[in-house]
DNA sequence: GCATTAACCACAG
DNA sequence: CTGTGGTTAATGC
């Protein structure tokens, strides 16, 4: 891997699809805008409020995209590596509408928005590319919001352990990167009925939980509960 | 009415 | 930060 700080776009083997499809002059472009940076478990990355700095794609890690509401934080969506975070908020308005943290050790590339700008002008794949990723992105959010809006806890806590476990770890054993209370903000619900629901699912015996470890024993059963709501 | 759900509060490891 | 218990408001038989 390149050296945070330092990058090399031509030799990352972790770029992204839209930069995949630019030419030698526009990846020169790229590599002088662009800087490497390494974040630890709960470091911000960027801060709701504060100006809107540069587009960060994340290499590595997992990232926690929320936003403070009127009475507490949400947590709007957990995002697996490698994908773009914050381009709506950077190209959308001049303050951050919602932050990033990091939930893992994490990689982030950052790009001068600037430049970012410029290769969506010259390189029409490359705009492509990117447009596609916002639209998955927001088609993901679609779904999930109505899932959390017509289910109860259970379906929601069983949704997020299924989706911890098939999409970010693709394992059925993980630690959990969230605290109890994080996971509340993250499906709706207070820290305590994260707790008592972790609580049933492990006395029926869907799950083991050993202090941060969970082990997902009946998973058809968890989706039986996800789709039941 | 009665049962269920889930938030709120308090207190204890 | 987590586990529990009591209370309470809303909702649905």
């Amino acid at each position: 891997m390149d050296l945070p700080g330092q990058v090399n776009c031509e030799t990352c083997r972790i770029r992204s699809c839209a930069v995949e499809v630019l030419d030698q002059q526009e990846l020169d472009i790229l590599k002088t805008n662009c800087a490497g940076a390494v974040y630890a478990r709960n470091e911000r990355i960027f801060q709701q409020g504060s100006l809107t700095s540069n587009i960060a794609y994340v290499k590595t890690g997992l990232v926690k995209i929320h936003k403070n509401g009127p009475s507490k934080d949400q947590i709007l969506k957990l995002v697996k590596p490698p994908r773009f975070i914050g381009i709506p908020t950077v190209l959308g308005d001049k303050i951050n509408n919602y932050s990033a943290t990091a939930l893992l050790p994490t990689t982030v590339c950052f790009i001068v928005t600037s430049t970012f700008k410029t290769l969506i002008m010259r390189n029409g794949r490359f705009a492509n590319e990117v447009i596609n990723s916002i639209c998955q992105d927001e088609l993901t959010f679609y779904d999930r919001s109505i899932n959390q809006m017509q289910k109860q806890i259970h379906g929601r806590l069983a949704d997020a352990l299924l989706f911890l476990a098939d999409e970010i770890f693709e394992a059925d054993s993980f630690d959990l990167p969230l605290s109890q209370s994080d996971l509340g903000d993250y499906i709706h619900a207070t820290r305590e009925s994260v707790t008592r629901t972790l609580g049933r699912l492990k006395a029926d015996g869907l799950i083991q939980v050993k202090g941060k470890n969970i082990k997902l024993i009946e998973k058809d059963m968890l989706r039986k509960i996800s789709k039941l709501g």
